[in-house]
RNA sequence: GCGGGAGUCGCCCAGCCUGGCCAAAGGCGUAGGGCUUAGGACCCUAUCUCUUAGGAGUUCGUGGGUUCAAAUCCCACCUCCCGCACCA
């Protein structure tokens, strides 16, 4: 029984007795590794750990490679779901409680204090630092910092302002989620039942009536040249009201939603639905007046309450019109109306809005079928629909096009306004007050959607490596269409904007630069440097290397001098790791804000991009109960079987699928390697026998293999080969080790474990040392080089020979199935010199490129030394077969070496044949006097396909 | 719609980047055997089809193409999954 505990413990304190992974700069090459880090709201999870995982492995690969590798770590104070957590604590939220209590088993004395976000906070993220020791990441926990440390704040600050300097900050309006009660915008993090706000931009068109105006709210703002009539409800009580000086009748939720819009609003009096019914309001760009009729789908809490009819391309409104002239008693005028066809598809013929309704046999306007008739038509008209000689100076344009410049005259011509609200309505604020759409102006934001800062970016991503490669694309795209970004809110933890202090630097724009704060914040925790004497001349020097040394307030030349070479030395990151999810956020920004403030030099050089994390192959959420906090999992099973069964679940961007089997399926695996390296000690071997030399070069192989796979951070590949793949060859190596009765291949093992443990050692830290340390070895294996490939030990006469052995044990066994022959006796026949000489002049042809079996007859007819083979025409065709089969690599080989077949056969088939099929063996060439053939198999002998006969 | 990813032998999943030791690893399941009083656990063997000589045939979403050779490269199509914003 292996206590892993306690074996971690120990090597954990051996590191950190060493302070292995503490780093200076120092003489060697460098390599900074950074992760995106956590945001402490919860404990770690198994999914936390997979990011920090690779990232540790890549840290401790380059660390073995002989670089100097610096590998910090910092906690994320800034956000508001901390603030919310907060609330709902103080509110006595059941469900949260329940949450701290039997999910992440918070101490009861601790959550007492959780009705103060920093207290949350600082919990978590005591726990998530124990949880990453315990994982065994080889962090430099001296330049470990928060977000809302004061010297931060002094690195946020100056950020920020260079970029408004750089005019990258610029002011404007935004919507936003609002409580009107709590006077705040509000997240998903803020509603009841975790609700997204979600915005729809209504176009309102102004149609005239008398001296007011009545809007109606449009989606397809271009189907206002298909427009009949409008459409009332006439039970709803409408508004007449004033709004920046203009007559407006709305419902009344309308006029409600527009107090927020950034508009004036009073309120002067009442009209029924009814009592508009029947009258005429005008087209806004047509002195052309349609009537307003009734229906009852519309609805007083949508758009404005009054709907635009355009019967021929809106479902609702075709319906509508048609129960409309059904419930008409007597005929009037109205009931001559028709819709008016407006767009052109290939799908639909003149009137869709009428085809989608048939189809779907809609009989009423009240019928739900209708939304989905709607969303069909708008699909289809959007991206197919061309619109037709009736819209005046658009008439000819796709929709997709017409429509945002059909907006803008609309626009510009004062024929319409704009009406936010809230998609997903009701949504509730925690307090249980309905949300509405607020305009906040003044809002600030990072000009995302600046060209030059595009182009910078783009340059910057086309000289990093990404890995996958397959993500870059993304990348790319996501570069292509970020706008402006809002980069301050009103409230949460973090660092104030220095010109506006009523504004908090967004959770997203502090964290965009700060890895470069890792290069000095060990100065900040040794006292070297003051928060308050961080000014902008301190950063403009450290970090760009503006100004001078000697001129720096506050600070000595000396320290100055200290803090610039630290950060030139380990600036730039060379590689950054990060789930996917923020490829179109954090990691972007990331690359753009480099671009912004750093000098080339100074830009990343590689982003790691993972998946996420499955449990038992579905998706890991509080409610479903199966998050497997992080710490817990390390006291149930050891860091270095969840690190390993994270790592070989998946491939970096493929979701990570996490089960408890597949834990103890690796803990059993490391437990046998364990023993097994126990019980070998180190001795010399004085002649190496074929199956030696084999396993040494599968050896060799194996490291090259690995070695490739990390450096593409393939590290589920490079485990598997670690683990898994070599066990075959291994397991082939001990048969024939065995059938030969040798006891002296110990030391042959101990090497080949050695290398394999020194390979495991950044995936399995701890295991590793342990079994280095019982494998009788010195020193830790995460200080030592990692193995180099030396070609010279790379035999390929033994690859061939034992190949040639393979290649025959499974032709026999195929034989014995076929036959079902009881064998006391099997009769090996090798080729004879003529088609040795005939076989390597068939591989020349080959290798050359000629494949046609009729030219190389040809060619070696009118060479002497070949010409006898016309005789047999049947041992070329295989031949060519043969080679033909073989990768490119193993033709080389035979190019090169040549092996004695029948020298080969007579000393290594004979020990393991007896042992596999316990028969005797007998092997001659084809053509040896004295041979034994009762069945004359002897001339299909072909070189590497010796012919067989069993008896 | 745009952008990205995926479709493999009953199921899960590797192989594809770097074409050929690929009828295609591993796991689950299934069948037979060993062990055991029995069950469980564990171990061994088999698991596309045909075949009494190492062979042949048909397979990797569908249809084409390139090549001596395609699961792998190219083109088109079908189906499924993810992202599209102010949220960490």
């Amino acid at each position: 029984m292996i206590e892993w505990n306690n074996i971690e413990k120990k090597w954990r304190s051996k590191w950190q007795a060493e302070k292995d992974f503490e780093t200076n700069p120092n003489d060697k090459e460098k390599k900074f590794i950074t992760v995106a880090y956590p945001y402490p709201n919860s404990p770690q999870h198994i999914g936390h750990g997979r990011t920090y995982t690779l990232a540790d492995v890549h840290a401790r690969f380059y660390r073995m490679q002989g670089y100097n590798v610096l590998f910090p770590m910092g906690f994320h104070y800034t956000g508001t779901p901390i603030l919310g957590m907060a609330k709902r604590v103080e509110s006595e939220d059941k469900e949260i409680l329940d949450g701290l209590r039997n999910i992440y088993h918070v101490p009861e004395k601790d959550i007492q204090t959780f009705v103060e976000p920093i207290k949350i906070a600082d919990y978590f993220h005591q726990e998530i630092k124990a949880g990453m020791i315990e994982m065994g990441y080889s962090i430099d926990w001296r330049r470990e910092f928060t977000t809302i440390d004061p010297a931060y704040s002094k690195f946020i600050e100056w950020q920020i302002n260079t970029l408004k300097e750089k005019n990258l900050i610029i002011q404007g309006s935004h919507p936003v989620g609002w409580c009107p009660r709590d006077q705040n915008p509000v997240s998903q993090h803020d509603t009841l039942g975790d609700v997204e706000p979600d915005f729809t931009e209504y176009i309102l068109i102004k149609f005239r009536f008398d001296d007011y105006i009545i809007p109606t709210a449009t989606l397809r703002p271009e189907t206002i040249f298909g427009v009949t009539n409008l459409w009332v409800n006439s039970k709803t009580n409408y508004k007449k009201i004033l709004v920046d000086g203009e007559k407006w009748i709305v419902s009344k939720e309308c006029a409600h939603k527009l107090e927020f819009l950034d508009k004036e609003i009073s309120y002067e009096g009442e009209i029924l639905g009814a009592d508009l019914i029947g009258k005429q309001v005008t087209i806004p760009h047509r002195n052309e007046k349609i009537p307003m009729l009734e229906a009852s789908f519309v609805e007083s809490g949508t758009g404005t309450g009054l709907v635009m009819s355009v019967p021929a391309h809106a479902p609702f409104d075709y319906q509508a019109l048609e129960d409309y002239k059904e419930n008409q008693t007597q005929s009037s005028d109205f009931h001559l109306l028709k819709p008016i066809s407006i767009i052109s598809t290939d799908e639909y013929g003149e009137f869709p809005a009428q085809e989608v309704v048939e189809k779907l046999r809609i009989s009423n306007q009240n019928d739900p079928k209708l939304e989905e008739a709607t969303t069909e038509v708008y699909g289809k008209e959007f991206y197919g629909g061309t619109l037709k000689g009736n819209c005046e100076q658009f008439a000819g344009k796709k929709v997709s096009d017409a429509k945002d410049l059909i907006k803008d005259w609309l626009n510009e011509n004062k024929f319409s306004d704009i009406l936010l609200e809230l998609t997903n309505s009701p949504v509730r604020c925690r307090c249980g007050t309905e949300c509405v759409v607020k305009i906040l102006s003044n809002q600030w934001f990072l000009n995302y959607g600046d060209k030059d800062w595009k182009e910078k970016a783009n340059s910057c991503l086309d000289k990093m490596s990404i890995l996958p490669q397959e993500i870059v694309n993304e990348f790319h795209y996501v570069v292509g269409w970020l706008r402006e970004r809002a980069c301050a809110r009103q409230h949460g933890l973090g660092t104030k904007l220095p010109w506006d202090k009523d504004w908090i630097v967004e959770s997203l724009s502090d964290s965009v630069i700060y890895m470069a704060f890792y290069t000095i914040q060990r100065f900040v925790q040794d006292g070297t440097l003051q928060p308050e004497k961080m000014s902008k001349e301190f950063f403009d020097y450290v970090f760009l290397g503006k100004g001078s040394a000697e001129n720096i307030p506050g600070f000595s030349k000396d320290v100055m001098e200290k803090i610039r070479k630290e950060f030139s030395y380990f600036y730039p990151v060379d590689s950054r790791h990060s789930g996917r999810d923020l490829v179109p956020n954090h990691l972007t920004f990331f690359v753009l804000n480099h671009t912004a403030i750093f000098p080339e030099n100074q830009w990343p050089k590689q982003i790691v991009v993972n998946g996420s994390v499955l449990m038992d192959g579905k998706k890991m959420s509080k409610s479903m109960g199966n998050i497997i906090p992080l710490r817990q999992a390390i006291s149930d099973y050891g860091a270095d079987p969840i690190r390993l069964a994270i790592i070989i679940s998946a491939e970096l961007l493929q979701d990570a699928d996490f089960n408890l089997e597949s834990v103890s399926g690796i803990k059993h695996k490391l437990e046998t390697i364990l023993e097994e390296c126990s019980r070998l000690k180190l001795s010399k071997i004085e002649i190496l026998e074929p199956e030696d030399n084999w396993i040494l070069s599968k050896l060799q192989n194996l490291v090259s293999n690995v070695t490739f796979s990390i450096e593409k951070m393939r590290l589920r590949e490079a485990l598997h080969e670690i683990l898994f793949a070599f066990e075959a060859d291994l397991s082939w190596y001990l048969k024939r080790a065995n059938a030969k009765g040798r006891t002296d291949f110990d030391g042959i093992l101990h090497q080949i474990f050695s290398t394999r443990i020194k390979l495991l050692s950044p995936f399995a830290p701890h295991i590793a040392e342990e079994i280095w340390e019982r494998l009788g070895n010195t020193g830790l294996v995460s200080k030592l080089n990692w193995p180099e490939v030396s070609s010279e030990s790379i035999d390929s006469k033994a690859i061939q020979s034992e190949d040639l052995l393979k290649s025959i044990m499974e032709d026999i066994s195929n034989i014995l199935k076929v036959t079902k022959i009881n064998p006391r006796q099997i009769t090996i026949y090798t080729a004879n010199q003529f088609k040795i000489t005939s076989y390597k002049s068939i591989l020349e042809k080959v290798m050359d490129g000629q494949t046609n079996m009729g030219a190389i007859m040809k060619e070696m007819i009118a060479n002497p030394e070949t010409s006898d083979i016309k005789k047999n025409p049947d041992f070329v065709q295989k031949t060519i077969k043969d080679i033909l089969s073989e990768p490119t690599e193993i033709r080389k080989t035979k190019m090169k070496t040549q092996i004695d077949e029948k020298i080969i056969l007579s000393e290594e088939l004979i020990a393991i044949a007896k042992k596999d099929f316990d028969a005797e063996v007998l092997v001659f060439a084809e053509g040896d006097s004295d041979i034994y053939d009762p069945k004359g198999k002897a001339k299909h002998a072909r070189p590497f396909k010796p012919a067989i006969l069993i008896e």
